[in-house]
RNA sequence: GCCCCCGUAGCCCAAUGGCAGAGGCAAACCCCUUAAAAGGGUUGAUGUGCGGGUUCGACUCCCGCCGGGGGCACCA
């Protein structure tokens, strides 16, 4: 029986890895393999399976095979992200607890990613919903905590109205809910946050160690997240007020240019300054302001608004008053919230300008015509004029002295800013890792002890979960209601839960020992295995995940826990599965399912489809590709397995040398193909090799060592893709032991070198002859060669004038 | 508006500045077959989105357009 049937290779195959679990990481000291930690972003237990994991989890599994093949010690873990919103939503509709439907799905993923042969180590397996996951989320809070790097604070934040919970910044994209779309308003509340900020430059710095092992967007996005601008903070005395006022600038050189003062309309700065006479037309501007959502309020083309608020500044360079106003358009939360307005040399200050007939000065002379007339401010290079001791310098110079100038009188500094804001963390949310803190009347806000821990969540299901603004959590009374852990008085719980962006920031040290219960890792098993060598998972965690999770690395790396301070050494992004131009979705009705993909053609077929459809990164279009034509090569190269007549173990010596060569070439192109991931391209040397060796079996050398050789390499580059087949291949080739792990081939130097290459004799550039010489051939030999081609020598006329000889490959004679 | 990436056969995609095509899909034709399916084989660019430039030589490097995708976008 040589049908290929890929339903019977997987009822075969499937109970025996099961049984014999292959893919173990080893952590004892005895094993001298070196080690290498390749992951998969782990999934959030949806339902089942779908097409983004088949290709992501295809994608990293060529990696992790790749590197078992080699001979390393490899961690290749699987664990659930189990802990979020959608089983939240399912509990509500079906009258049931969050966890069941959670852990359901999660059982139906692992089996799915069991069928899919993907070379975890199982008993690493992690949920972080689980008690003995997210006591650590509790405990790695408390040591934030004492540090100073988790606070509380009150102020606006952004509030998703749909999902009834605060939200990050990282997680409002564009103003709208990062994981619903809802658009995001703003609210006054007091809320957990994560000092993220502190390590703004050494988030910055360290990219420097990804440079060459992440995607440059990727890099390009945390850059621009962090924001970081150089400038000075500038005080600003107010008239009839004791405290100066400070702004932030970039542009310190243009402060002689500064003719208005504007303070962003939602800052408590606004209230305190305005004066009375201007207080009814605050107040009502602020009506305004506050009926606008995120997405109007942020939309550039939006005509500026403000109010005058009754005072003046005083520009502590030339002491002139200029009127201070609040505006939307400058944003509480960044910098000061508070500006000078420099019209000229700022469009938005210009536009603000224009509305309200504010006047514009000049300070640098750019050679371009007046912003006062044209509308157009002029933002660049140029020499300072009207700015007293500033005049005739650049801009350059002009922002070096003026820092000087307001460093000696202390009225300024020259100062770095970043956009990054802190990491808010709590959520009004059930299905998550509570916050491990107490709030006592008399002690204030008390951790939860470590020998508490963990503080479990109240057994609370269906209508008791559904959102009222306030966290699920506040309605358990029995569990809210609790002793002060430190005078014993009556005192309460917090009541929201973590974001699970908490969980995700550093389950990849957990994975390195699962079950330990000393802390949230063994600190000897991290160093083992840290860093990850290879990171998996798609692009839209950029500025979310990956950033939380360099952050959470940093901190543990100055607590001493971990000696890296970037988790991930290398990243893949993978693109997506669409289909027919556009991602699959219920409304179009362009769905693909990944398990009626795989019924139709197999495990091994869909996972190649995945791996040859083009380059990682790429969008597969899956009407683009054709699975059953990868079950078709499939079935190919299966028959050349079958077709091998000789005996395990001949000598591939005596082997045909054309085939051999064809082989040795392949695996030298594969190992670098692969080790680039350009897999498409692996898959199509892999697919050459197949009709090479189809060739030599249908001329009747099926026993020529040379076709085992070959069927043999082929069996295993191929198991990187196809698991099943290349099992089944290397058992009908005779071999014994599993193809999967140790066997990735050496190519033969010998073999690689060619007796003779072709070289080309071009004529200006034309191609006249084509020769066959040896591969070492001199370069005056060669030239000789050419010049004496009968079919180079009639577009010849005399000496050349130049000529170009790059032995063996070619030869331009320019005539 | 600013920045980045990409445009190669009907389609997906290869090609250290050196013969434009490796591989696949689709198509057409041929072999096998009573027939079909399965299987095997053969066939494709007048030039790499357009226009310049550098070079003996450009898909590749530079400049300017056009088209597609992505990121940022009141961050002072």
């Amino acid at each position: 029986m040589s049908e290929y049937d890929p339903q019977a290779l997987q009822d075969k195959w499937l109970p025996i890895w099961e049984q014999k679990d292959p893919f173990r990481a080893e952590e004892g000291e005895s094993d001298p393999r070196e080690r290498r930690y390749m992951l998969d972003m782990f999934p959030y237990p949806s339902g089942d399976l779908h097409m983004g994991h088949g290709e992501v989890f295809a994608l990293g599994d060529v990696v992790a095979r790749y590197w078992f093949q080699k001979g390393y010690n490899v961690l290749h873990p699987i664990g659930w992200d189990s802990f979020g919103l959608p089983a939240e939503n399912a509990a509500i509709k079906r009258n049931a607890h969050p966890g069941e439907w959670t852990y359901a799905n999660i059982e139906t993923q692992a089996n799915s990613f069991k069928r899919y042969a993907v070379s975890f180590d199982w008993s690493r397996r992690l949920h972080t919903s689980d008690a003995d996951y997210f006591k650590w989320n509790q405990w790695l809070f408390n040591r934030f905590f004492e540090r100073g790097l988790a606070y509380r604070k009150g102020g606006l934040v952004n509030w998703c109205p749909n999902d009834q919970t605060v939200l990050a910044n990282e997680q409002v994209v564009a103003g709208r809910c990062e994981r619903c779309g809802a658009d995001v308003v703003r609210r006054e509340l007091t809320q957990w946050y994560f000092k993220i900020t502190d390590y703004a430059q050494r988030l910055l710095d360290d990219m420097a160690q990804l440079e060459g092992g992440w995607p440059e967007r990727v890099l390009t996005m945390q850059r621009n997240w962090i924001g970081r601008s150089e400038g000075a903070d500038v005080q600003f005395v107010i008239d009839g007020r004791d405290e100066p006022v400070t702004v932030y600038t970039t542009r310190p050189d243009t402060l002689f240019g500064a003719t208005f003062f504007v303070v962003a309309v939602d800052a408590a700065l606004a209230d305190e300054i305005c004066d009375p006479s201007q207080r009814e037309a605050l107040e009502a501007y602020k009506r305004e302001a506050a009926k606008l959502s995120d997405i109007e309020r942020l939309a550039t083309d939006k005509e500026k608004t403000g109010v005058f608020l009754g005072r003046y500044a005083i520009n502590p360079v030339n002491g002139e008053r200029i009127p201070v106003w609040a505006a939307d358009y400058v944003l509480a939360d960044y910098g000061h919230g508070a500006i000078m307005a420099v019209p000229a040399h700022d469009q938005r200050d210009l536009d603000f300008a224009l509305k309200f007939g504010l006047p514009v000065k000049t300070v640098v002379h750019t050679g371009l015509a007046d912003p006062g007339e044209t509308g157009v401010a002029t933002p660049g290079e140029g020499q300072l004029v009207n700015s007293g001791p500033l005049d005739g310098l650049t801009k350059t110079e002009a922002i070096g002295r003026i820092i000087e100038i307001l460093e000696a009188d202390g009225r300024g500094t020259g100062t770095v800013n970043f956009r990054l804001r802190d990491w808010l963390l709590s959520r009004q949310r059930f299905w998550g890792t509570p916050i491990p803190i107490i709030h006592c009347p008399d002690c204030g806000e008390v951790p939860v002890p470590d020998e508490q821990l963990p503080v479990t969540l109240p057994d609370l299901r269906g209508e008791a979960l559904a959102p009222k603004g306030v966290s699920p959590l506040a309605s358990a009374t029995d569990w809210v209601n609790v002793e002060c852990p430190k005078c014993g008085g009556a005192a309460q719980r917090d009541t929201d839960t973590m974001d699970t962006f908490v969980d995700s920031s550093w389950y990849f040290l957990r994975y390195c020992s699962p079950g330990y219960n000393d802390g949230p890792f063994d600190v000897e098993q991290v160093r083992k295995w840290g860093p990850i060598d290879q990171y998996v998972g798609g692009v839209e965690h950029a500025v979310l995940h990956l950033m939380y999770s360099r952050f959470f690395t940093k901190v543990l790396h100055d607590m001493g826990m971990v000696d890296f301070v970037e988790p991930f050494v290398r990243l893949m992004n993978q693109g997506q599965v669409i289909n027919q131009g556009k991602a699959m979705s219920k409304s179009l009705g362009n769905g693909v399912d990944l398990g009626q993909q795989i019924d139709a053609f197999g495990v091994d077929a869909v996972r190649l489809t995945m791996v040859f459809a083009g380059p990682p990164e790429d969008d597969i279009d899956w009407a683009d590709v054709s699975p059953h034509a990868s079950q078709k090569y499939l079935a190919r190269a299966f028959r050349v397995f079958t077709d091998v007549t000789s005996e395990p173990g001949v000598s591939f010596d005596e082997g045909d040398l054309e085939l051999r060569r064809v082989t040795h070439r392949t695996i030298d192109e594969v190992t670098k193909l692969v080790e680039s991931h350009k897999f498409n391209v692996a898959v199509a040397r892999m697919m050459e090799l197949t009709s090479a060796a189809r060739k030599a079996i249908d001329a009747g050398k099926s026993a020529d060592p040379a076709v085992r050789e070959a069927a043999e390499t082929l069996a295993i580059m191929l198991s990187l893709a196809a698991p099943y087949t290349a099992e089944e291949g290397w058992e009908r080739l005779g071999r014994t032991g599993s193809v999967a792990i140790g066997n990735w081939p050496v190519a033969d130097p010998a073999l690689l070198v060619q007796d003779s290459v072709t070289c080309v004799v071009q004529v200006a550039g034309k191609v006249r002859d084509r020769l066959e010489v040896s591969p070492e051939i001199s370069e005056g030999d060669l030239l000789a060669l050419a010049m004496d081609s009968e079919r180079v020598k009639p577009f010849l006329n005399g000496e050349p004038r130049k000529v170009i000889v790059r032995a063996p490959k070619l030869v331009n004679i320019v005539p």
